[in-house]
DNA sequence: AATATGATCAACCGCAAGAGC
DNA sequence: AGCTCTTGCGGTTGATCATAT
């Protein structure tokens, strides 16, 4: 028998080669292409499954597993190369806030995406988080089991020998519990799963005022003790209310009168509007493609907004939950018998039992998907377990609203530039907002901080054009047009240490506020970097801010709707939607 | 230019669950 | 019920590349 592949591969010196039941001697390390185009003729002739059959069949000289595993993660069709988008990591810390280390499970919302890569992200941003001592979360997003630990998982923690400040921001941020195996790892995280994780149908972010506070801040508590014991403040009102301009209501959002958290002696109540959804333009993320040349070209998306990485974060958290579409359930608030019953949590009820395939997932995730909306088969000939198996996993390009919800211009600068120097920008995240904010606060409050190293500048704009089409970029990314040029960068002492002084600004009620102050002068974007600005971005974000302060923005609604449906009909407007009527 | 460090990716491993007998 | 096989999942590791020093 040929054996295709077998000591091969120059790249495979150090692996070692194993034999397999036949006799025959299995090769390991990176696939080449011939054996890639051996499986994937296989696969195509006779379907996913039997992997073991590949070697007998082919003479491949590799394993069912490593066959399987390849196809996977790099032959299958409809698989998404490149660097994630915004969405897609939003939805990727969403995600993990609530199923822990469940890659697949994670893989199964984010068509296209392998478990592989989502973990390997997922490590390489706790990695980063952990030796920055940041947490793993925006502080609005505690799963529900946090506030309730497990005792197992209690004891878990116990053998994690991670140090100290690891286990204070798992603690603050992420509790996970294994109702499943829990066999001893070194990973960064203990593999977590949430309580009901299996016959997952409700999960519970609890919004805490405390946690609105900067990670940072001395007041907030590191530790669940320290959390029960310290009663939150009043909370806050809408962050969404600017200083400068306040003729727009108040929006509670999540931190809602006492008054009406607490009229309900079960201590839930259902939220009479969801919260919006909101998106973070798209076109910013379609920027940062555009920086493919830009070393620590990440900054230039993650560097714009003005406020902390923890409001930031916070207020993408809330942004991208869901508010129920028609099918969905309701989403409920809880007040839920924990020390924080003055802050309301929220209460998302994704599936009713099984909660992990694909076509079970949570409404709230993508609330306008559906999944029948859907017929894509790639080869009628994989027949098994089509709806389980990975390449079914496929783009929901025209219902997953939270991923896939981009313009042709955006996908099409996403592919140009999936590979290579955008891996860095991908994982650019809460780091290098704290950097930002930072640096923000140092520079007085003003919110100008210097420009990054090697940071492309390009001329400010302080037109205050606020109809420029630019501007919806500065729903989230702005003044970059305000950075000096000074070459500095902090030192993460220094931070810390500035972070220290401006303590009292880090309330997410302040950084919307700088937000929508900053927006409303800094014009767009100055990175250096030409802007895409879409009509599909333009319309999405009026709606987005329409959406906040509807009392105000029918007309702009109105004025846009049509434009709206034409290009983008996975969004809808707060009136769109059943239940709020 | 050389080296160190960090980030990313691909692949492997062990374990567990499920199916079939 | 118990065994074997297959599959899937999560953790880990090594190679490679990019960036910083």
């Amino acid at each position: 028998m040929i054996m295709y592949g077998g000591g091969g591969a120059g790249k495979d010196g150090g692996s070692t080669n194993h034999l397999s039941d036949g006799g025959v001697i299995l090769k390991k390390g990176p696939w080449t292409a011939a054996e890639d185009e051996i499986l994937a003729a296989y696969v195509r002739e006779n379907g996913e499954g039997n992997w073991n059959a590949v070697q007998k069949n082919t003479g491949l000289a590799r394993c069912g597993k490593s066959c399987r595993l390849r196809w996977a993660n790099h032959l299958r069709p409809n698989l998404k190369k490149g660097s994630f988008t915004g969405d897609e990591e939003r939805l990727i810390i969403q995600l993990h806030a609530q199923l822990g280390n469940k890659w697949a499970r994670m893989a199964a919302q984010l068509p296209g995406r392998t478990d592989n890569e989502i973990k390997n992200y997922w490590n390489t941003r706790l990695k980063r988080l952990l030796r920055q001592g940041l947490p793993l979360y925006p502080p609005d997003i505690i799963p529900n089991h946090q506030l309730h630990p497990h005792p197992h998982h209690q004891q878990q923690q116990q053998h994690n020998h991670h140090h100290q400040q690891q286990q204070q921001h798992q603690q603050m941020y992420f509790q996970p519990q294994s109702s499943q195996r829990n066999t001893p790892s070194s990973s960064p995280l203990p593999s977590p799963t949430p309580a009901n994780a299996n016959s997952s149908s409700s999960f519970t972010f609890h919004t805490t005022t405390a946690n609105l506070l900067h990670p940072l801040s001395p007041h907030t508590p590191n530790t669940p003790s320290q959390l029960s014991s310290t009663p939150p403040p009043p909370p806050l009102s809408s962050p969404l209310c600017s200083p400068r301009n306040n003729q727009y209501p108040t929006l509670p959002l999540f931190a809602l009168p006492r008054s009406q958290i607490n009229n309900n002696n079960n201590g839930n109540f259902t939220f009479p509007r969801p919260p919006p959804l909101l998106q973070p333009p798209s076109s910013l993320f379609a920027k940062r493609y555009n920086n493919a040349n830009t070393p620590l070209n990440c900054i230039n998306r993650v560097s714009t907004a003005p406020f902390s990485p923890v409001s930031r974060d916070s207020y993408t958290s809330f942004l991208t939950l869901p508010y129920p579409s028609p099918t969905a359930q309701t989403a409920t608030y809880h007040n839920t018998n924990n020390p924080y019953s003055s802050s309301p949590s929220f209460s998302l009820n994704p599936s009713s039992s099984s909660y992990p395939t694909s076509t079970s997932s949570p409404s709230f995730l993508h609330s306008h998907y559906t999944p029948s909306s859907t017929s894509f088969h790639t080869n009628p000939v994989y027949s098994m377990k089509q709806e389980q198996l990975p390449s079914n996993q496929i783009p929901q390009i025209d219902g997953f609203n939270n991923v896939n919800n981009f313009t042709d211009n955006e996908r099409q600068n996403h592919n140009l530039n999936s590979s290579g120097a955008h891996r860095r920008s991908s994982s650019c995240s809460l780091l290098e907002d704290v950097f930002e904010e930072a640096e923000a606060l140092a520079s007085g409050g003003r919110g100008r901080p210097p420009k990054r190293r090697q940071l492309t500048a390009s001329p400010p704009n302080h037109n205050n054009n606020t109809n420029n089409t630019n501007n919806n970029d500065n729903f989230f990314s702005v003044s970059f047009g305000h950075y000096d040029s000074s070459d500095n960068l902090c030192s993460l002492q220094d931070l810390k240490s500035k972070e220290e002084e401006s303590l009292q600004m880090n309330t997410m009620q302040e950084d919307i506020a700088k937000l929508l102050d900053w927006g409303s002068d800094s014009g767009e974007i100055s990175n250096g970097q030409s802007s895409v600005v879409t009509d599909d971005n333009l319309v999405l974000d009026v709606h987005q801010l329409a959406s906040l302060f509807p009392a105000d923005s029918t007309a702009v609604v109105a004025a846009t709707n049509d434009q709206h449906n034409k290009n983008n009909n996975n969004n809808c407007s707060w009136d769109d939607m059943q239940g709020i009527r």
